[in-house]
DNA sequence: TTATATTGCGCAATCGATTACATTAAGTTA
DNA sequence: TAACTTAATGTAATCGATTGCGCAATATAA
């Protein structure tokens, strides 16, 4: 277990002190080319490797960034962590993962010991459970970026990156009325959140736009899981007037639906067209493809990342940014009545 | 922006020196109980909040650790991440999270990184690519642990938690026969990598022990696309004599192979049976739900957690320890042609 | 009562790199 | 040539926590 070599061990072969070969090394203008090649030569040499942690604790700068997000294995979170990555490892940045599983006070742990670990940054999507702001507005005093995606919050002084929910939901539902649909119903899952908020609002509106009623009773919400979607759409098709499209602000909740409506014999898409929320891999695997709005997970991690640097390359002024993304349904065959 | 409080804070203000409030909030024995307690309680006052980054500098143990595996958006990935954090988060560590991509170059690079960020262990799961084991003597000179998971390479001093691919295909073989078929094919992916070629070793055993021929022909290789199933199902039923069963060593090409027989009209399971391997979400989401070869990744996360944490509390005594988790084979409708 | 533990805490070095502030030598200008 | 730049490097403090060693005060033993 050979001892690590240090720019002291450096100095020592050459002569010359720790400053200087901390100067050559990280190419400060005022350190001669010869002295800057000789200590790069013996830094090979010796097999130096900068010690990161003496670095961060000096200059406070840590190198690290903290990404929280309820859940990883999930394709559009693990995506957007792709995302990420693929901006900010290239720039020297690691990147600490940590999930929150829904759960505020876990998150707001998480926040502080991201903090206690000098992270330069925290990019956050939020819990469902949050409602607190408190954890974040120590982060903003400390002077850390702090950047949501899909998930937010409105802070000042905290960026975010955002799917344009309402857009998506708006389009999807659109579809489904050129469709030929005229009965929409809607499964969303915790209208407290934003995001389902916005694709509510989205299927309203579209709804309204096109002269269709917006009955209440075509709104059910859900947990996201495939069982609740079958006894969902159970439900809506005991309805005495049952609609004749679901407009699900998940996947899964969509996948349940189908599966219930097939049991019944209904005949999709000829009798009855569903749409999704989140292009999850597996709509495109099913036997019957199911249409869903693409939220673009990577290029959103990679927004978010580039927003963090933006933030970094210019710490003194305060920069506050609100980024939405336009999201991208894509048609299959769960609602292709009409082939255009 | 006030300054961080530090423990000379609390030093000056009880006026003590730093060194014992130090081995206060350390629970040194050597301090009274009054003064841990004063000094927690004036810790608690300014709002203190350890700086990770120095005690990492002096100790030498950052509290992280770095997980480097090929992809973080496969369902496998993920699950074993999430193992690895319930078990370390809770113990004060957090958890580096970096992809290679199936680049062996990045691999090393991505193990340079983590071992000058001062990681103090390292989760590995091999790009396919990766035969130089140079990057991983460098780990281990350095005292770091170095634990494998699924995808391992024998190294002295290495520790690993994998799968028992092996009996985990054999299972799946052994079922199919049992189900009646005997013409069974094999797809495998990459058969460079140990656990393909466990799987396939496991394949021809099963087949061998119960005294049916393995016919070269049946098995093929390819990629781990839904493409290249559909293609490699082509393939084997255009052959002479085709087969009636295929155990795949991925879901992916399970599936693919499964949607090319319905094209051509192939009864599943009565005439044809399918097994995959990974027990991916999907397989029990679509109309036909696909048997496969779960993995446990939780577990194995969980357990390669806990051998790190073993390395670590007897860091002077060298432990080696691989361990085999045993699979279990989740039998759905691709193939059960007798209720049993 | 003297000798010896034990307890509780301070002193100061240390981890490795960074950087404001000298300092020295060489070059330039008038 | 004196006065002044400029270039290249050295000095030493600093980031914040940890820890071996030592010392004083109190407790225990002989």
């Amino acid at each position: 277990m050979s001892k690590k070599t240090t720019i002291y061990d450096i100095a020592k072969a050459l002569d010359i002190t720790a400053a200087t070969v901390s100067r050559a090394l990280n190419n400060n203008p005022r350190i001669s080319a010869d002295t800057k090649k000789l200590v790069l030569d013996t830094a090979e040499k010796l097999n130096y490797k900068r010690n990161g942690l003496a670095a961060a604790l000096k200059s406070g700068k840590s190198n690290n960034v903290g990404v929280i997000l309820p859940f990883i294995n999930r394709n559009f979170f693990s995506t957007v962590i792709r995302g990420i990555e693929e901006e900010l490892i290239p720039k020297g940045y690691h990147i600490i993962i940590c999930q929150t599983h829904e759960d505020e006070k876990k998150e707001m742990e998480t926040v502080q010991n991201l903090l206690n670990a000098q992270v330069d940054g925290i990019l956050i999507s939020l819990s469902r459970q949050t409602d607190n702001i408190e954890h974040f507005t120590q982060v903003l005093k400390k002077n850390v970026p702090l950047i949501f995606f899909d998930r937010k919050m409105d802070i000042r002084g905290a960026s975010s990156v955002t799917l344009d929910d309402y857009q998506g939901a708006y389009n999807a539902t659109q579809h489904l009325i050129e469709q030929g649909c005229t009965k929409i119903a809607h499964m969303t899952v915790d209208p407290s959140l934003l995001i389902y908020k916005n694709r509510y609002e989205g299927y309203r509106n579209a709804l309204l736009d096109n002269e269709l009623e917006v009955y209440p009773e075509f709104t059910v919400n859900l947990k996201s899981e495939i069982e609740a979607g079958r006894e969902a759409a159970r439900k809506l098709m005991d309805l005495e007037n049952p609609p004749d499209a679901i407009f699900s602000a998940t996947d899964l909740g969509a996948l349940g639906a189908i599966q219930h409506l097939k049991s019944i014999n209904v005949k999709i898409p000829e009798d009855f067209c569903v749409v999704g929320f989140s292009n999850e891999p597996f709509t495109q695997f099913m036997e019957l493809p199911i249409s869903s709005v693409d939220q673009s997970p990577l290029l959103m991690g990679k927004t978010a990342a580039k927003v963090f640097l933006e933030q970094m390359d210019s710490k003194d002024v305060k920069i506050q940014k609100s980024m939405v993304l336009t999201p991208t349904l894509m048609i299959r065959q769960s609602s292709t009545k009409l082939k255009s």
